[in-house]
DNA sequence: CAGCCGCCTTTACGCAGTAAGGTGCGATCA
DNA sequence: TGATCGCACCTTACTGCGTAAAGGCGGCTG
């Protein structure tokens, strides 16, 4: 009766994030993964040899490796829309921002870099104005999401400050910069 | 022979922040925090009874809070100036970059966001474009030395990009989305 | 001299990550 | 059928972590 599923990676790192998402980083131990999956610590390294280190590997890319998806728009446009979306998947799972900002899983970001820089070029770039430009972009949204999170934990209640609202008209001031407006 | 000279709240701050610098935030522990002070770990208590978190809030504090020095120049040059001054203390001390994107120390933050602010409405900013303004650049500086500290943690050897001539061209950009020029 | 207080050490506890080896069970093959 | 094997998981045990609690110890004050 009731056996569990067996335990993938695919597993481990969902549930983990799950545990993230609800307790912190700082809660997220071997022995508390385990409990989760139902399912001893150590069983965890048979599927993750180099145990907590690639574990967190892992969720660096699951959560931050989002590029931007092909398309057909006003490139400013597609760059806009996929900034809200990088923004929410990083809100979503604030808990490992530090992660991303440590040193870990270096790559993880390559693939968002260089869609970035595609777009940017087909904008109208030059390449070495793509190259600083997805940096400034990259950096906005990193950043700009590490403030809100740290904010968002002092326990400011939000009628503060409308942080969407203030996360656009950033976005509008840092594209400005970037990209000359498209003549009509 | 050779008492040492009695433990304060800034020599163990000072040694963290050296313990850091040298061997990553992951080798600071109160015990080697101790025998780099020629006491034993329960004497930091001591002078820091809430200790690791008061220890790290205290290296937050230490390294990120630099505000915009007061003076007379142009409000964008000065901008300029600070922007640079405080990537550098950032990269300085890159090991505590992990601490300073999570949620601890919150206002640690403050000054430095008012100081910009106040630098913005000096430009000619209204109040809310002031808000943003500082906002978007305090991401785009803890962003980008995130990424910095990431690629130089990834060991490319740095003849690959110039981070240094990056970071300017991109504050460029991201001034000018923010200040219009001046008229002459 | 007695008492106190500020600074540091000693001891000990619970929790962390994980190395090493063991166990049980389904598949494979003689 | 029964022996063998290997995968998936468990058990045990070790080191190192942060820190609570209590103990010493030298110099000051009354």
């Amino acid at each position: 009766m009731s056996q569990r599923e067996p335990l993938t990676r695919e597993r481990i790192i969902e549930t983990a994030l799950h545990l993230i998402d609800g307790q912190g980083l700082g809660r997220l131990t071997m022995r508390r993964l385990g409990d989760s999956l139902q399912v001893e610590a150590m069983a965890i390294y048979h599927h993750l040899p180099h145990g907590k280190e690639q574990l967190l590997e892992q969720l660096i890319a699951h959560v931050a490796a989002l590029p931007v998806p092909p398309g057909d728009g006003e490139p400013r446009d597609r760059l806009r829309s996929w900034a809200h979306a990088y923004r929410g998947r990083l809100l979503e799972h604030v808990g490992v921002m530090p992660l991303i900002v440590t040193r870990r899983n270096p790559g993880a970001l390559m693939a968002t870099t260089l869609s970035i820089r595609e777009l940017l070029r087909e904008a109208g770039l030059r390449e070495a104005e793509a190259f600083v430009g997805a940096h400034v972009l990259l950096g906005y949204l990193l950043g700009t999401v590490a403030l809100e999170a740290r904010e968002q934990a002092s326990g400011t209640t939000s009628d503060e400050v409308d942080s969407d609202e203030r996360f656009t008209a950033g976005l509008d001031r840092v594209l400005a910069g970037l990209v000359r407006p498209t003549a009509p």
